[in-house]
DNA sequence: ATTATTTTTGATAACGTTAACTATAAATTT
DNA sequence: AAATTTATAGTTAACGTTATCAAAAATAAT
């Protein structure tokens, strides 16, 4: 292995103190011209590059953001990470990802690897149904919440509307006169579950029957496998599990979207390949918030409204 | 914010020296039983952790791991990124993920981005079509290669046989005495590409048409949407692909399957989701494989095979 | 009890960087 | 031309670790 150059060896070339070098680097006034074209010369014949630890430890800046999602085989948070991190590679930060598996205890040992390993700040799409850990944490890093509201704590955010998602929902179910809507959904403690539920109630003015699942394609099949009789639409907790739901009722030669109806949530390319009614997270202007929030280092608390993107399967 | 604990804080609380705490710390020998009680109860209470920063400026290690995928968005790479991060948190590493969007030139920023930054070892997904960047690369840190065979270059890999793949699709489709086959590739000059196009070839015994895209479904959505006459079969790089033509299919009411069969690569979890028909690579052993490489610093390259996972849609 | 050996502990320097200060040279004012 | 200001360059110390060497304390051997 080829070992790097430091400032001694580009100062030992362009005849300087390494004070002048990292002056040329970091560009500071107080070099000539001539030396400054010295220096850089010897910084490029050298390929040197600044040693990002040493700086981190001396300036007490790590350049790095943490970002915790629940689960990044999920399109959406697929989605949410690629494009955190084309925003980092903009502005030079280096970002570390960790996946929780949608388990709380996990989300909490992760934010606290991260702290040790040390970053700048950190983004998370929490669990969010205990937050007390992120209360205890945004004490020890500036913590950035996305799609959970987290009142009265100082923690910059971008949230959805979760209630009237869930309301925009029911009220088209209604419009169009159905009968019996099914629930799937992720954990009932989980703020944006129950969100949903209360605002489809509102909308749909009543509430059959919910079954609350692991966050799962495998887990809404079952129940698709297995429903008898059939409701007339199902209202799932993301596309993933609408996936699901359609493949057990295609296998039973049910014609979704005709015979019965299903939504999903979050708009995901799954949504568009299979057609599936879903519920638009406007993501882009949410993350693109965050992370000027992020980079201003406030504390604001944003609301977004989601809206009904209507397909084949509704 | 509140600032992390030292060894000093926790040396002056367990009255030793920094010295003493760094042996406890890094359970080296020559410390007696008392004075690491002492010390681990100073840990205890200050909460330490060692900085990691300065960790890495004195050893020269830094325990990160970098992973460069061309597309996460991609559930295949998705999937692989969730894995490594899962074998290396078991090892204690952080892993920094970065996306290409299948480009050439961005896959050569980011691995010299992370070189700078600083990582242990790279794990790359490669473009694979133009390596020379991967043997200079390699110099100054160990690379492993996932899926693309990088012959006479010290770096070790798992790497899948993709002609014999293409073959196995090819003998496949002769078998059921299909005619017309189109294939959907990527890149015509990506080493997987060729392979499998060759692989196919070999087994079904003639080649009508390629079309080669960018891989996006959308792409592959326009094709089957337009495309006429239709062949009797389709032959995709990979699911998204398949994805996209199943449901431009869908739309044009052709009954993918019986009048039209549709064959991806990779078996994600959007071919169990959607039937199709695919090759299955084994991501686990060959993960599992590549990251006992990383750890024992070994340059094998192993090949694996991939196996047909016949489902609906052929 | 003295010497030799081993075990435990501590002081110092270094990893690569930059803030703060100091020194020198150049430019400007008188 | 001397005094003053400004621009440029360099020296030192520190960020938090750990390897190396040296010292002190405990144990064993004579």
């Amino acid at each position: 292995m080829v070992s790097r150059p430091t400032l001694k060896d580009v100062a030992k070339l362009a005849g300087t103190s390494v004070m002048t070098v990292s002056r040329v680097i970091n560009g500071k006034s107080g070099v000539s011209d001539a030396t400054k074209k010295k220096v850089e010369d010897a910084i490029f014949k050298l390929g040197y590059s600044p040693h990002m630890d040493a700086r981190a430890l001396r300036l007490g800046v790590t350049n790095r953001i943490g970002i915790v999602v629940s689960d990044i085989r999920n399109p959406f948070y697929a989605e949410l990470v690629a494009f955190i991190e084309d925003l980092a590679k903009e502005s030079n930060f280096t970002i570390i990802v960790s996946d929780t598996s949608r388990r709380l205890d996990v989300e909490k040992k992760v934010i606290r690897d991260l702290i040790h390993v040390g970053i700048d700040s950190l983004i998370i799409a929490p669990e969010g149904f205990e937050i007390s850990h992120l209360e205890k944490y945004s004490k020890m890093v500036p913590i950035y919440s996305f799609g959970v509201h987290i009142p009265n704590i100082d923690i910059g955010e971008v949230w959805i509307d979760e209630e009237y998602g869930g309301e925009l929902i029911g009220k088209y179910l209604k419009s169009k006169g159905i009968g019996k809507v099914h629930l799937i959904m992720g954990n009932p403690r989980k703020f944006t579950t129950r969100g949903r539920i209360e605002g489809f109630r509102k909308g749909f003015e009543r509430i059959e029957n919910i079954d609350y699942i692991k966050v799962e394609w495998a887990n809404a099949y079952k129940i698709g496998k297995e429903m008898k009789p059939l409701p007339d639409a199902f209202f799932c907790y993301n596309d993933l599990i609408a996936a699901g739901v359609i493949k057990a009722l295609n296998e039973r030669k049910i014609k979704v979207g005709r015979d019965v109806l299903v939504i999903g949530y979050d708009d995901t390319y799954l949504a568009e390949v299979l057609e599936i009614t879903t519920l638009k997270i406007p993501i882009v202007p949410m993350i693109t918030t965050l992370f000027d929030l992020l980079k201003k280092n406030d504390t604001k608390k944003m609301k977004f409204k989601p809206e009904l993107s209507i397909r084949q399967t509704a």
